[in-house]
RNA sequence: GGGGGAAUUCCAGAGCGGUCAAAUGGGGCAGACUGUAAAUCUGUUGUCUUCGACUUCGGUGGUUCGAAUCCACCUUCCCCCA
């Protein structure tokens, strides 16, 4: 894992190559179809004959969940232990990896319930602040904890008590007390200097705009994507969406892509750095593959990977 | 050639005699994060070892107890008339 552009794609296929493995993406945008371009999902050559799981696997009009993808996700990778190869789980969507990996699960509530809408639109109406305070009469924990504007979570935590009769805080105790599903070994990738991962990312947006990424948002939403998709979060297309109604220009477009998503980076590395499990590989200026593939090997028959 | 306007901390941009190291936004940096996570939220951002001290608001002088704020000149940029 690691931020975008740092190489996991094709790491990931060197290493399922070596040990007959097979790629699992934990990627929370690659798995919606029609979006390779601008997330920069394997190609088939990319993939060069290897099994890919979870790329380009939902329609993008869908809500996809940390929680779903764990429910999906979590059989394929016992079918690839079961059939005796080894799962390649590469991808840099933090919470994905730490649900799947650790085994984490995750209080029920859904995204279209009742519970919900009621209490978006008493949000809209009444504030945080009181919900905030409803929340603390029956998880004084969690309100202490959540900060006064992070509505989404207040939001969140008291849907969970209302759905479930649990706190979330119990919940969050209980799942964190699980063991982890799977014996993982962790190996990250980053960029040294953090100018080099800006310069590589420009160049990828650039990239992404010659291979027609235009195109690509335009045909995304001739298929009439409600608003609100999430698959509409991407970065990328909510950008290009601008360019298409006339609202910015291509280039201005561009850069914000690029700005995006540097930020984007650097919020994947504060949560991956709090994973003390990770072997980090450090890129200097350019990306050097062999090098990784070799301190990579290193990493996984010092625990036993053969 | 004549007339007018502007120069502010990384950027944009407030401030228009004291309460200004200087609003606000952006960017940077750091952090959080459990059913939207490529999303969302927070902190911080002149220097120094804290109370505090020190150096900043194009440049140089001046007025004043006191200036980013007033005056003079200089430099650069913009606009208008020729």
């Amino acid at each position: 894992m690691g931020p975008t552009a740092c190489g996991k794609t094709t790491l990931g296929v060197l290493l399922a190559k070596r040990y007959n493995g097979e790629v699992v993406s934990v990627d929370s945008m690659q798995i919606y179809r029609g979006m390779t371009i601008g997330t920069a999902a394997p190609t088939e050559r990319e993939m060069d004959g290897v099994p890919h799981h979870m790329v380009a696997v939902a329609d993008p009009a869908e809500q996809w969940s940390a929680a779903r993808y764990v429910e999906t996700a979590v059989p394929i990778i016992d079918d690839i232990l079961a059939r005796g190869r080894l799962p390649v789980l590469v991808g840099g969507t933090g919470l994905w990896l730490d649900a799947v990996v650790k085994g984490r699960t995750f209080a029920p509530g859904s995204a279209g319930g009742e519970v919900r809408k009621t209490l978006q639109e008493r949000l809209k109406r009444e504030g945080a602040a009181v919900l905030l305070d409803e929340l603390r009469q029956a998880d004084p924990e969690a309100a202490d904890r959540l900060h006064p504007s992070d509505e989404k979570r207040i939001l969140r935590a008291l849907e969970v008590y209302l759905e479930t009769g649990k706190t979330i805080s119990a919940h969050n105790r209980e799942t964190q007390a699980l063991p982890p599903r799977y014996s993982a070994v962790w190996i990250g990738l980053q960029f040294a200097d953090r100018a080099d991962m800006r310069a590589l990312i420009g160049r990828r947006v650039d990239r992404m705009a010659e291979e027609g990424l235009l195109d690509e948002v335009r045909a995304l939403m001739s298929q009439g994507l409600p608003s609100g998709a999430t698959a509409l979060q991407a970065i990328g297309y909510k950008e290009f969406l601008g360019v298409l109604e006339g609202r910015s220009t291509t280039a201005e477009a561009l850069e914000e892509i690029k700005l995006r998503s540097c930020q984007y980076a650097k919020r994947q590395l504060t949560w991956l750095r709090r994973n003390p499990d990770i072997h980090w590989i450090f890129w200097e200026k350019e990306r050097d593959f062999a090098h990784a593939f070799q301190v990579s090997t290193g990493i996984l028959s010092a625990v036993g990977v053969s």
